[in-house]
DNA sequence: GAATTTCTGTAGTGCCCGATAAAGAATCTT
DNA sequence: AAGATTCTTTATCGGGCACTACAGAAATTC
């Protein structure tokens, strides 16, 4: 476990030739595009532009600078938090969070769905795997969040949909679809969050 | 390629020591419980209890093999065909649909989600996942064809949400999700299904 | 400059993968 | 019986994988 910027803050020793978040970004790139097990080692050097043990000497292992490249693409995305209004404090954020994702999703030809949801179900590492069930359960809770403030009954029924709807929008957009159609998907999902937001109000005040 | 049940009709030469569709529902279960990729070779001829050559001049190869054994899973999975009534065509056969896939995904604990919709995305082998993704758009166009006896309208923004929402089961029921979790996020999008079914009926006669 | 520390490149490690060559065993036809 | 055909077994094959031992190179401090 070589801590990156520790001993003595670095002063000492040959510094390092290549750039640590450029590097992650190649990585992201290939990962989005291939999948974690779509990508060797030999990949990743190769494109990064360096040596095997410069790599491990950076980055630990394989699955190590893969969640390191899992948060990092979790933080550029996206969150519900940006969509968030006064007027319609949840059906109306939900569905253009969702429309965004449908957008972003299929935007990038050579990387299509989402990193974290494709991590979760396509990745040889048992940790890594959990490490993206794990982002993708924080965005879950987040929505989850927001509908109870003023839905407490519907933040589980709502928040457990939208996720799963999630899914649907990252394989298909693998497969292709245009984003017309992602986007078709989302607003349709959003017709359910919005009758499941207006229904009998049996736990409101 | 070795034809199963070809040249003269198998009358000649050692017959068969293991018994076929046996050997492809032992690798239905080890696929559905650990992926393509998670099962080799050397598991496969192991719990089938053969050698790998009697594994290859029977199937051809792992990938030819795993194709015979989606096509056998699907053969064996409830179709929406089975839930179409005379009183609602469309909206309560989804629905009950939707829920008995929630149903069968997270029932069997050592075969969570489906196994095609877990092909499309967790498969190395190309010619394997296309197949899935094949059989996935079969079962997509014949909810879409169900929808377009009264509505075709929404044949595809329908389907194309059903099929989502199956990824959403899928990946969700492989996350350990109980049952009750998954039948509620089907029955959440089937409320989508309904309101889209019973819109503004621009396109009827 | 000398010693120290850290990174880099070469060259490899062992492992597991899917797939197979070759020879023997079991059944058929004639 | 002999010959043909097909399956099974043993013992691999070459290849790609994640990962690393080792020595040289480049920066520091003294």
């Amino acid at each position: 476990m070589p801590d990156k910027e520790s001993s003595r803050l670095n002063r000492l020793g040959r510094p390092r030739s290549f750039d640590l978040d450029g590097a992650l970004e190649v990585g992201q790139r290939l990962f989005h595009e291939r999948g974690y097990d779509g990508v060797s080692l030999a990949d990743l050097t190769s494109a990064i532009g360096i040596a095997a043990p410069s790599f491990y000497a950076a980055f630990g292992s394989k699955a190590d600078f893969f969640r390191t490249v899992l948060a990092r693409y979790n933080g550029a995305t996206v969150s519900i938090d940006e969509f968030v209004t006064e007027d319609d404090p949840i059906a109306a954020p939900i569905e253009t969070f969702l429309v965004a994702r449908a957008v972003s999703y299929s935007q990038d030809a050579l990387a299509k769905g989402c990193l974290v949801l494709d991590a979760m179900r396509n990745c040889s590492d048992a940790g890594a795997a959990l490490c993206a069930a794990q982002i993708a359960e924080e965005g879950r809770r987040r929505v989850s969040e927001l509908v109870a403030i003023t839905r407490p009954d519907m933040a589980e029924p709502i928040s457990d949909l939208v996720a799963s709807v999630m899914h649907g929008l990252s394989a298909y957009a693998r497969q292709g679809w245009p984003t017309e159609r992602l986007v078709s998907v989302a607003r349709g999902a959003a017709l359910s969050v919005r009758k499941m937001v207006e229904s009998s109000d049996l736990a409101k005040s």
